[in-house]
DNA sequence: TCTGGGGTCCTAGGACCC
DNA sequence: TCTGGGGTCCTAGGACCC
């Protein structure tokens, strides 16, 4: 049996978080809308309408205050719980569909259809997927089509930017290819950066197939070894391909930038528990332990009249953990070696490193098997009743009240539509 | 005044060993 | 006078992704 030619799909939800804002509010169809990140700072999501007046990505939402003003933009704080519910209801559409699947991000998925029946067209199968998600859920997609990943992202910017394609593009011959990637700009491409992008337009390379001419070996000496397979899935040639189940993770982190600078060890330390705990939380849901525990801290990298400082310190703990209380004591400890008076900062996390799974743990010499069984029970139970949906309980060292002036702001928060049964969207007839 | 958060992989350089 | 070379492990920093 011959192997079967490569064939990828790369399905990307277009204006993934603006499109989710606009899904119960009708009112908002052909108004710019645009999402900003944790503590209302940068704009991550445009719709169309907004990408048209000149927003940028990333753009700090303060710089842009006269436009929002101007053209009546309607601006949302990020409600990741409820886009990942939306994102949740794509991806279930997609695998009804076909099942050879990556989930790749929140709004994207890779499809590998080497196994598609020669009989069926892989066009049609995508713009089958495409009317049934936005039938399903209300979200429009765009779908790029050809042998590599590279490819079929380059495809998908296509589909994206041209309408007359339907959302559709299927690179079906190397001359369409090389057609499309004539028109691209080399920065476009997946995997190349805006460091990469700058030192090519020096060379002379201005668009894919500028790049996609190269030799990859001798692009790998000058830059590195993705360079080159970059190269070669422009050429037609995989280097990536489908990873249906993904690799367990090996850090987790969470941190955060806060919504006031804080001054105050007693503040940070109110902080960094947080995030020790919600790391570690994140950690049990996956089954995970960890045996490295890092905290970082910095003030503002953007403000030349204040003195910066960055610093991070870490340890290993010996006996990997998943309780809470040995996390933040840990988190704590650290704290103390790189906190100093006098700065303001504006950011801290907690990450952990070293992650096993839980399910492999061997106790140590010295340890206690019921007071293993106890921690554990412990934990399961505070998971359990912050999942209940009735109420939340935590560590005294995270701070005794639930305002503090470190949280991250969410002025403009929008309803948790499909997350929250006090928040459903009501129908009036 | 106001600039996200969470990841992965690669590379270069230092320490150490034989 | 004259100071190898290769392997491994670790870490920090760079670059990229969404």
């Amino acid at each position: 049996m011959s192997t079967p030619k490569p064939l990828y799909a790369l399905i990307d939800c277009n204006n993934f978080y603006a499109s989710c804002e606009k899904l119960f509010r009708p009112d908002l169809d052909h108004r710019s809308v645009i999402v900003l990140s944790n503590n209302d700072g940068c704009v991550v999501a445009r719709s169309k309408e907004a990408k048209a007046l000149g927003i940028k990505m990333g753009e700090p939402a303060f710089k842009i205050e006269h436009i929002i003003e101007r053209e009546n933009i309607a601006v949302f704080s990020s409600n990741y719980a409820f886009y990942a519910d939306i994102s949740m209801r794509v991806m279930q559409t997609i695998e009804h569909h076909w099942p050879d699947m990556e989930i790749y991000s929140i709004d994207e998925a890779f499809l590998d259809l080497s196994r598609l029946p020669s009989t069926t067209s892989p066009t049609e199968l995508c713009h089958s997927i495409r009317d049934a998600i936005y039938q399903w859920t209300g979200i429009t997609v765009s779908i790029g089509i050809a042998p590599t990943k590279t490819l079929a992202k380059a495809a998908n910017y296509a589909a994206k930017k041209y309408p007359a394609t339907g959302g559709v593009v299927h690179l079906e011959t190397q001359q369409r290819a090389q057609k499309l990637l004539q028109l691209m700009p080399v920065g476009e491409i997946w995997g190349i950066g805006p460091r990469t992008t700058a030192k090519l337009i020096n060379m002379g390379m201005e668009t894919a197939a500028d790049l996609a001419g190269k030799d990859p070996l001798s692009m790998k000496k000058r830059f590195s070894v993705n360079v080159a397979r970059t190269i070669e899935e422009l050429q037609g040639n995989p280097c990536f391909h489908l990873e249906e189940d993904p690799a367990p993770r090996k850090q987790m982190v969470c941190s955060r930038s806060f919504g006031e600078r804080i001054t105050q060890k007693e503040a940070m330390a109110q902080a960094v528990s947080t995030y020790a705990s919600r790391v570690t939380e994140k950690m049990r849901e996956q089954n995970l332990q960890t045996n490295h525990v890092t905290v970082f801290l910095r003030t503002s990298p953007f403000n030349d009249s204040l003195p910066y400082y960055s610093n991070a310190a870490s340890a290993t703990i010996g006996a990997p953990s998943n309780d809470t209380r040995e996390i933040i004591a840990m988190a704590n400890q650290l704290l103390d070696y790189i906190w100093k008076d006098g700065y303001r900062y504006v950011k801290a996390g907690v990450m952990l490193s070293e992650l096993t799974p839980a399910s492999s743990r061997e106790l140590g010499l010295w340890e206690d098997r019921q007071e293993y069984d106890k921690q554990q029970r412990l934990m399961a139970a505070i998971d359990s009743i912050n999942h209940s949906g009735k109420g939340r309980v935590w560590f005294a060292s995270e701070g005794a009240s639930r305002k503090q002036e470190w949280k991250v702001k969410r002025e403009r928060l929008s309803p948790s539509y499909t997350t929250d049964w006090s928040e459903l969207p009501v129908v009036r007839l």
